[in-house]
DNA sequence: CTTCACTCGTGG
DNA sequence: AAATCCACGAGTGAAG
């Protein structure tokens, strides 16, 4: 490909910007990107869109760029050398020495700036492009006070559809530029820092993204159409919005509560590692999977608990696999096999700890920061956090969140969780609406397969998990007990999805060898279609090139291990392949519903915004007024026919509402 | 000093 | 012969 730039600007004058906004309007599409900085308050908010500083904002269409400085404090020109102290890791203050540069030139002020960029982004029949644009886009909303409307691209989003198994972390723009367009630049990670490097560094390092970011559109669209992955990446388009929404409105939390459980929760640690101490005879690091292995394992005239390892951790096996002796870390020391020594002070106390341990610096230490360490810095801003919810975050289709990661926090109906999502609460005035999918993976089973007893199950409105129990024991539905819907039917509807073998089953309902056979042979037995299901899938997978399976809503994933001579390969191929086809169905349609909610809530209810999602669970905040109607919203865009056509059995929504995340269930 | 693999444990 | 999907992240410990 070759590049024509015709034009390219640094943009300082309101008279120069506005003939830039006059050019990029006469195009339908333009790419753009923002280099931001901390804001003065807090730290480590240059990645959070709702509290960062834009200092640049960079734009790219045909033929055109435009850089724009919004507050960049340094010069280019280094006049002298100064002095400036910092901390180092042990917190002793030294001095480095560092250039001093010349003043920077006069940037426009920022909300002037935006006033005549307004007409650009604000209009709807031109394109805006972004790498990750829900960042990009969040940082300047705000300046506005409101997200300027699609039509939307995302190259990041693009790039994923096209090539899903590439790592999540070589997804970023300069990865993509050196591999497609073969140029690197950002050697010295700028965007890391943009505050301390020279002003034309900076310039040029915020052109190179906008243009790239674009070149990269150019490049990379029509490949959408040439795949025919128009289909979800029109979705993919039609999220961001509610995306952008998400990220800026983030989610109340009770801060007191959470200070209140931390001290709780130190003072709980401190007495459990003194039990451990002197159960054991001695002190030593807990948290060391190896200094754990010693002292559990060590026989007792060498200190150590005596206790016989009977668990390989994954490293381990792999270590015996290539035919050494396990060493005395080659065994595990987790919460199962812990739980196995019930006699033991030194084991059942490091169950407890290990417990605690994970609640105060998992969540509560993870949210609320660590005083004066620069790795845990708050993730609470005045009493709100911002998850970065990334759409394309795994392969299958689903969300990933981070910085908090909402998707990981204990379940409700447990204690830890009722006590941690208790700390996410609805701002004074508002309630918490949350619709959770009854089902969804075993919906989409049902509705792949088309027909069988789990289909059938579901238009008679049973419990798949029944079905699948009552299928097993040979019974009626309506004689399955709890444990033997849990048992039988939860395990083994868990098998099929995910594709376990008896060991995983017979761990499972802890029982033996024979048990687990039987179970699965009678399964295959009572349920032949989703064998044969599967099987064709498989063998239909097999027969493209290269080799694939496509979700509801036509998102690709590509397996040329199905193809694999090894059975190693080939069985873990399936076993993803299968499961691609029912958790990616599964955020299909939480996609198409998530964008629905939000487009409702914006004609019906605009003071509620959507503030959450975990897989087949939404979250809108909404005042307390419109709590109901909410609630009757969020079923229908869940439910409703736009969604329930796509699908050939009864979808089914739980919805609650309340003031504490926690009283949703 | 930074980066990476590994272990463990949460969620769906 | 070898057999559980998709994530994030705290912490340890070793390698670059």
């Amino acid at each position: 490909m070759t590049l024509a730039v015709v034009s390219s600007s640094v943009v300082l004058e309101p008279d120069h910007l506005r003939k830039v906004v006059g050019h990029f309007q006469q195009h339908d599409a333009f790419a753009f990107d923002v280099e931001s900085v901390d804001n003065d308050e807090y730290p480590n908010t240059r990645g959070v869109p709702a509290l960062n500083r834009v200092t640049w904002l960079s734009m790219a269409t045909h033929g055109m760029t435009a850089v724009i400085p919004l507050g960049h404090p340094i010069g280019t020109k280094v006049i002298g050398q100064g002095k400036e102290p910092r901390t180092d890791k042990n917190g002793t203050v030294k001095m480095f020495r560092v250039p001093v540069y010349e003043p920077p030139p006069i940037q426009m002020e920022i909300g002037r700036a935006f006033d005549i960029l307004r007409p650009l982004f604000f209009n709807e029949g031109i394109r805006k492009v972004g790498h990750e644009i829900t960042f990009d886009l969040g940082s300047v909303a705000k300046y506005w006070g409101e997200v300027p409307p699609g039509p939307y691209a995302d190259t990041k989003s693009i790039m994923r559809l096209l090539d899903e198994n590439t790592a999540r972390r070589g997804n970023g723009l300069k990865t993509w530029t050196e591999r497609i367009f073969g140029v690197k630049y950002d050697t010295e990670n700028v965007g890391k820092c943009v505050e301390s490097h020279p002003f034309d560094t900076v310039a040029h390092y915020s052109y190179m993204d906008s243009l790239y970011t674009w070149l990269l559109y150019q490049y990379a669209r029509p490949l959408i159409d040439e795949e025919d992955l128009q289909r979800v990446n029109r979705v993919e388009e039609d999220l961001i919005s509610c995306l952008v929404g998400m990220r800026l409105a983030g989610s109340r939390m009770d801060v007191p509560r959470l200070e209140n459980l931390r001290g709780e929760l130190k003072t709980d640690l401190i007495g459990i590692e003194g039990d451990i101490y002197k159960a054991a005879g001695q002190q030593f690091n807990i948290n060391s999977p190896r200094q754990r292995c010693n002292v559990l394992y060590l026989p007792k005239k060498e200190g150590g608990q005596g206790l016989r390892p009977w668990r390989l951790t994954p490293g381990g096996k792999k270590w015996v696999d290539e035919g050494h002796e396990a060493t005395i870390d080659s065994w595990s020391t987790d919460a199962e096999t812990l739980k196995s020594y019930p006699k033991n002070t030194v084991a059942r106390t490091m169950l407890n700890y290990a417990d605690t341990n994970r609640m105060l610096t998992g969540f509560v230490n993870a949210w609320l920061g660590i005083e004066g360490d620069k790795k845990h810095p708050p993730q609470i801003y005045d009493g709100y956090i911002y998850p970065e919810y990334q759409p394309h975050g795994t392969v299958t289709g689903r969300f990933s969140g981070r910085a908090p990661n909402p998707q990981n926090i204990y379940r409700a109906d447990t204690p830890r969780g009722e006590t941690i999502r208790g700390g996410f609460i609805a701002p004074d005035g508002y309630s918490l609406v949350v619709g959770d999918y009854g089902q969804i993976e075993l919906v989409i089973l049902a509705h792949l397969i088309g027909h069988g007893k789990l289909f059938d199950g579901f238009w008679a409105g049973i419990d798949p998990h029944i079905v699948t129990a009552a299928g097993i024991l040979g019974k009626p539905t309506d004689s399955v007990t709890k444990d033997e819907r849990q048992y039988f039917g939860k395990t083994m509807n868990f098998t099929i999805v995910n594709g376990g073998q008896w060991r995983l089953v017979a761990e499972m309902i802890d029982c033996g060898e024979r048990e687990a056979k039987r179970i699965l042979s009678k399964h295959e037995k009572e349920f032949p279609e989703i064998y044969a299901f599967k099987k064709a899938v498989f063998k239909k997978a097999r027969s493209r090139r290269p080799p694939h399976v496509r979700s509801i809503l036509g998102r690709k994933r590509r397996m040329w291990d199905l193809l694999s001579s090894e059975y190693k390969w080939a069985a873990a191929a399936e076993r993803e392949t299968f499961n691609f086809l029912i958790q990616g169905g599964a955020a299909d349609l939480m996609k198409l519903a998530l964008i629905d909610t939000d487009y409702q809530l914006g004609q019906l209810v605009p003071d509620a915004y959507v503030s959450m999602c975990v897989h087949d669970e939404q979250t809108v905040v909404t005042p307390t007024d419109r709590a109901e109607q909410v609630r009757a919203i969020m079923v229908e865009s869940m439910t409703g026919p736009h969604i329930q056509k796509l699908i050939k059995v009864p979808l089914s929504v739980d919805c609650n509402i309340g003031q504490r995340w926690s009283e949703c269930h």
